[in-house]
DNA sequence: GCCGTTTTCGGCCCGACTGTTTTCAGTCG
């Protein structure tokens, strides 16, 4: 078994043991070895494993180094099967449920025989779950609404989806008059590829009123939760939204905090208390002593204290000994452990894009033509642009012909010796990648054009040894520069094919082959989370937005989030380059 | 189940809100 099955394994004997009500410690030490897990690389992992020296891993002990050493080895758990046995498979899905945790499914099991959705739903009809202790007609209501929408409810958005619809909330939220700070926060900060719902973090000098606009926005749905502090709001689409109101002097911590992520947050609140300071939304105070760590702000005269001088979140990551971690950086992998050592390079940022390739025109399944989209990068303020339309086996997708393409590659020509723009554009082509790892061109055509970039569109159901010799047989091919959207997913579409991403990444490495990180928001292909390492070890980056239209070409900045996160600097991604360098690299890459 | 500048036991992040209760448990993030 690979780590990350083991470590999905790991966090479904978490939800095992809490739907059994074990001690809460013991499940969150289940979730904790998973993320380890999750955290650690294939072949790190291994050697471990080999050497028996898993448990110096930090959250896995004894007990979880056995299991994961039998997962890893028989690819099956006799603990995982008992435990699966001694509950209830439909208790699981009931979790999905807003409002029922585990100790509410317990009950309705023990006291009504309530074992999966559909009988929860005949017990809520038939009024009996409102009888219960704890329960009432409220819950009941809101348990039969919660099975209704559940699929409304429990799904995620693409990022890009919801930064739209955050963007004029966070604009109406400005421009109130009692608001003095605004931000979203979340999963949205972050920028995560997907984000479960929307926060939104406002300084007030007076609450009620924005409170008021919030609720009454224009597509509510229904209010679900409304107090002193916050409130959340679900739109008609089931999306929800929530809003935290503090006083300014606060900003920076309620920011830190909900910007999260939870994992993130334990942590820093762990190496708070290691230094005897007790961290929450609400700042940051001495451990020692009686009273929350709102009361004590409370009582606190303006002074010399922690939270009367914290204004901003790098004063706040300073006031635990941390360099500055960016928003993206905060998914409580290892950020804070590496920010008590180091501070964290620059970062790439949107402005450093200098162009991008990848991009389709009406040539083939794109919406507009090549003048048209290089209009639209020279309007973006970008010194080149790659066109690199479908090939020909890609026939849904109206792939180019040999001649087309060499029309095209005229057309290109033709267009920058008009000096029309001034963009530079660079002739391309998307070429398909044959079952057979084989290109759909010949090599005497590909070296025509300016740069070739290969991807797969077809046989996705190829098993991982066929499709990884399949990608990698056509990285290795001389004409080859870049590698387009290497796992093929559409993010809550459809998962990728099957395919062992480090081996990869060694060819590209090898090979001095670029892998793009294909920004279109459906994609974010290669994933963040193996960028870090493989760019360390020498692995070069293009984002490139897959842009089927003008508007398309404004991908990239969900690109630069996925970047961020996977702590790319401008000089490993390509696309920031100045033009002649650009053009010098394709050239020695012949 | 994990962990140790509180070190082999006794802790484990912290607070808001809801619905159910008359002071709090459960859920959520």
């Amino acid at each position: 078994m690979t780590k990350n099955e083991i470590a999905d394994v790991l966090t479904e004997i978490a939800t095992l043991l809490e739907l059994k009500g074990e001690n809460v410690f013991k499940v969150r030490a289940y979730q904790a070895g998973a993320r380890a897990l999750e955290a650690i690389e294939q072949t790190a992992l291994n050697l471990l494993l080999a050497e028996g020296t898993l448990q110096s891993v930090k959250g896995i002990g004894e007990a979880l180094a056995q299991k994961i050493g039998e997962l890893h080895a028989t690819g099956a758990l006799i603990f995982l099967e008992k435990l699966k046995a001694s509950v209830e498979p439909g208790l699981v899905e009931m979790l999905q449920i807003p409002g029922l945790g585990p100790k509410k499914i317990r009950a309705l099991q023990e006291k009504l025989g309530v074992v999966d959705l559909p009988a929860l739903t005949r017990a809520c009809e038939e009024g009996r779950v409102a009888q219960l202790d704890g329960f009432g007609e409220k819950t009941q209501e809101k348990i039969l609404a919660g099975i209704k929408n559940r699929e409304a409810y429990g799904k995620r958005h693409l990022w890009w989806d919801a930064a739209e619809i955050a963007a004029p909330i966070l604009a109406g939220l400005r421009a109130l008059p009692q608001v003095k700070k605004a931000e979203s926060a979340g999963s949205l900060r972050r920028g995560l590829e997907t984000v479960g719902d929307l926060d939104f973090i406002v300084a007030a000098i007076e609450i009620a009123p924005v409170v008021a606009w919030f609720v009454a926005q224009a597509g509510v749905k229904e209010i679900t939760a409304q107090g002193e502090t916050k409130a959340s709001v679900r739109f008609l689409s089931g999306l929800q939204a929530d809003l935290r109101i503090v006083p300014e002097e606060q900003f920076a911590f309620a920011l830190h905090h909900f910007t999260g992520s939870k994992d993130h947050n334990v942590q820093m609140r762990q190496r708070a208390l290691a230094r005897g300071l007790s961290l929450s939304e609400w700042g940051l105070v001495a451990a020692e002593g009686e009273g929350t760590a709102k009361e004590k702000i409370a009582t606190m005269k303006l002074g010399p204290s922690a939270a009367g001088s914290i204004q901003s979140e790098p004063e706040l990551f300073a006031a635990l000994g941390l360099s500055f971690i960016a928003p993206e950086l905060r998914e409580g992998l290892d950020e804070i452990e590496r920010a008590g050592c180091a501070e964290f390079p620059r970062l790439i940022e949107i402005g450093d894009l200098r162009g991008a390739f990848h991009n389709h025109t009406t040539a083939s399944d794109g919406g507009h033509t090549l003048a048209e989209m290089t209009a639209a990068a020279e309007a973006l303020g970008w010194e080149y642009l790659g066109i690199a339309d479908h090939s020909k086996s890609s026939v849904q997708a109206r792939g180019l012909s040999e001649h087309r393409l060499g029309q095209q590659l005229e057309d290109i020509r033709v267009l920058n010796a008009s000096n029309r723009f001034k963009t530079h554009v660079f002739s391309g082509t998307e070429c398909d990648i044959l079952p057979d790892g084989t290109l759909d061109f010949e090599e005497a055509l590909l070296r025509q054009l300016d740069y070739v970039v290969v991807s797969v569109h077809s046989a996705f159901s190829q098993d991982e040894a066929t499709m990884t010799a399949r990608l990698v047989k056509a990285i290795e091919h001389p004409c080859t520069h870049m590698l387009g959207h290497l796992s093929g997913r559409l993010l809550l579409r459809r998962e990728g094919y099957r395919v062992d991403v480090a081996k990869v990444i060694d060819a590209a490495i090898a090979h001095r082959v670029i892998i793009e990180l294909n920004a279109n928001p459906w994609r974010l292909d290669m994933d963040w989370r193996h960028w870090r390492k493989a760019a360390e070890r020498g692995l070069l980056c293009a984002i490139n937005p897959d842009a089927h239209d003008i508007g398309g070409l404004g991908y990239v900045r969900a690109g630069i989030n996925a970047a961020r996160k996977g702590e790319l600097v401008a000089e490993q991604v390509m696309t920031t380059w100045p033009l002649a360098r650009v053009q010098a690299w394709l050239r020695t890459r012949r």
